[in-house]
DNA sequence: TCAAGCAAAATTGTCGACAGGCGACAATTT
DNA sequence: AAATTGTCGCCTGTCGACAATTTTGCTTGA
């Protein structure tokens, strides 16, 4: 609806976003810019100041490292939950469907579709770990991930390659292994993570500040 | 200033927070209301229903205990950051100080105090990790694990030892090993799981649902 | 007595308007 | 010329009011 005529098009990081203009530009009142602003913020895609309004969230290689991170230390424990409780054959069948798109979708052009389906897998496996915790914040990672990696593009150099990785993850799931479970995410997270991050560093050793 | 006036007093989990008797009582119009109702919100203590308005947010015994496990992976992460950087000589002083005023209070009438400087303890070594979103995350789930506690009251039988068992995590920072500090903190947390889902546990077979 | 339907009250969602704050730019001073 | 101060305009924060929706209480009928 209104989160997505705002972030679609042309923003660069660190511009403002007045809530009057989008509100003239969308033919609405403020109050619900206002509310769409704060579940942006809350989502992690803008950030809020005093009296000054919303501005596109900013974001360096160090942040970006924190960032995945974090998703390292919820996604290895919440697949070695799935295993522990058991469910690693519920969703296998979803899982390697999953990858069957990812590779399909491995064309230059469709990227970005594959950034999403690749995000639906690691929700899938989060989503049946049992902690309703780890979904909630790795959802709100997943719109920042999503938002980053589509304007980065393209870091690795064979998309296909990557998206076949994830059989490892799937190898690891159908051992029952509860440790090669989370060792298979920790790799798997730990490569995207290098990767991302350095292709950062090197951008922000050209310019400035970026997305 | 709102926020809390919000949330101090008497409000039962589930209870309906209308913003209208909010604006009525506080003497302000309802736009501020709102606007400390989001920031309740995503700081997890209201949840918030379309065209139906704010409710104080009800927790289960299953939930506490994602919150915890979610805890436990942040700061056992964050612990271990700590050493690798070779910050721990620089925190120390702060920890011992924290501990010293914790067993201080150790009172049962001050219980609430000593929660609150619990929870600074754990956010000083939280914030010296280096990683930005583990602090975003924690400082999201202290407000809730200290609400929580809060109306609990009195978990633990002898809150000075409890207070004690922080010695053990500066202990292991002072080793300088980075395994055995996250294993103190894993400890550490895995302890107050225990004890505080349990004792929700209990309150759940006696009643319904609760904070 | 109880259920269903209806109407009235209450509450949220949205709107336009006004006041205060902040940044940008120009004028003045050093 | 550089820095400081004063002014202007835009934007946010807040307000009261209206419309849409939900809840509640009452009436009506079986």
């Amino acid at each position: 609806m209104l989160t997505d005529a705002i972030v679609s098009g042309r923003l660069k990081p660190g511009d403002r976003v007045a809530e009057s203009v989008i509100a003239r530009d969308l033919g609405v009142s403020r109050a619900p810019v206002r509310e769409a602003g704060r579940l942006l913020e809350s989502a992690g895609l803008l950030v809020s100041k005093a009296n000054r309004g919303f501005f596109v969230r900013t974001i360096d290689s160090e942040d970006l490292d924190s960032l995945y991170e974090l998703r390292l230390c919820i996604e290895r424990e919440a697949t070695a939950r799935v295993v522990r409780e058991g469910r690693s054959g519920e969703i296998i069948p979803t899982l390697l469907a999953q990858i069957d798109e990812m590779v399909g979708l491995s064309q230059d052009s469709q990227l970005i579709y594959q950034i999403g389906i690749d995000l639906k897998f690691h929700r899938t496996i989060v989503e049946h770990s049992g902690n309703r915790r780890f979904l909630a914040v790795f959802d709100k990672l997943a719109s920042e991930i999503q938002a980053c990696t589509a304007l980065i593009e393209r870091v690795f150099d064979e998309p296909g390659k990557v998206a076949r990785n994830h059989y490892l993850i799937v190898d690891a799931l159908e051992t029952g292994d509860e440790i090669a479970a989370r060792e298979a995410m920790d790799y798997h997270i730990g490569v995207a993570r290098e990767a991302v991050v350095g292709h950062f560093r090197k951008l922000e050793a050209e310019s400035g500040a970026q997305v």
